[in-house]
DNA sequence: CACATGTCAGTTCGACTGACATTG
DNA sequence: CCAATGTCAGTCCAACTGACATGT
């Protein structure tokens, strides 16, 4: 289990607590510490669970796809595509039809261990959506996306 | 170099990029990816950055305070303060005098690096802050805090 | 040709679990 | 006794760089 994961961190100073910068940090390892507990009991990892869901949405994006949406490289990719390959949650055709693109596909078992897990990640997601008065959560995702795009070239 | 992080994730569905969870997960991968970037030009690691600045407004801090505020076991929390050590820009006394914990302090060096990346950290930063109206932020810090409460137990 | 993609090889840092000693 | 801390040992996934082949 996580050993850590406190409530809420100690005594810091209100000058780190308050920067935008921190907040995110925060907010993002709470979410990825809600969703690898879940998830563990299904053994997916986080990026194994937001591939998934990104080939229920779009059957069949490469690995490069795949990388670009989850913001890592393509080796990383890669590493996670084929975590998904042996567990036979997803098939990809052993040659490329047209370029070198290799169009990944969930399995019946992708379909179903994606369908096992998507109640649980909506609820953490329901919660955090609760937190927060709905009227400012569309200024909230506007300001989110503004700020990653003003980090991105 | 990063060979990804493109300007905005291709094609996905509205579905996707409009959920907090994914966003709050691009604003971190920028966050991150940016930091990167300036830290090391400087041999830094985003996790070592963060453990200099939190010494830095809070001398003696330790092992397992560092970790907590970074959200980290303790055991990857002395991965990170290994590495400082060993780059010579923290000190560690060899024994503890009160309890087991051993009071982590900034060197020259450690204060040297520091001082060295603040002001490209803080530029980063700033860009986040001034992407968003000046009236929401406020507004923006207390959601995020309120939502990584609501994960946190 | 350039360019995107896939992939192999290798490294590294930091994430985790588990166990254990020590201190207050 | 118990809780917190530090630490050793080990595993693992995924982050990276660099190089290269291939296909449009």
């Amino acid at each position: 289990m996580m050993e850590s994961m406190p409530a809420k961190p100690p005594h810091l100073a209100e000058d780190v607590t308050r920067h935008v910068g921190y907040l995110i940090k925060r907010a993002q390892a709470a979410l990825r510490g809600a969703m690898d507990k879940v998830l563990r009991e299904h053994g997916l990892t986080v990026p194994q669970y937001a591939t998934l869901e990104l080939l229920a949405l779009h059957p069949g994006m490469s690995n490069a796809d795949l990388a670009r949406a989850t913001f890592v490289t393509r080796q990383s990719g890669n590493v996670v595509l084929r975590g998904l390959q042996e567990a036979g949650l997803i098939t990809r055709p052993a040659t490329a039809d047209h370029g070198r693109a290799r169009p990944a596909h969930l399995t019946e078992d992708g379909r179903r261990s994606l369908a096992a897990v998507q109640a649980a990640v909506y609820a953490i997601e329901q919660r955090m959506v609760e937190a927060i008065p709905p009227q400012r959560m569309a200024a909230l995702l506007t300001d989110l996306d503004h700020m990653a795009a003003a980090l991105e070239e």
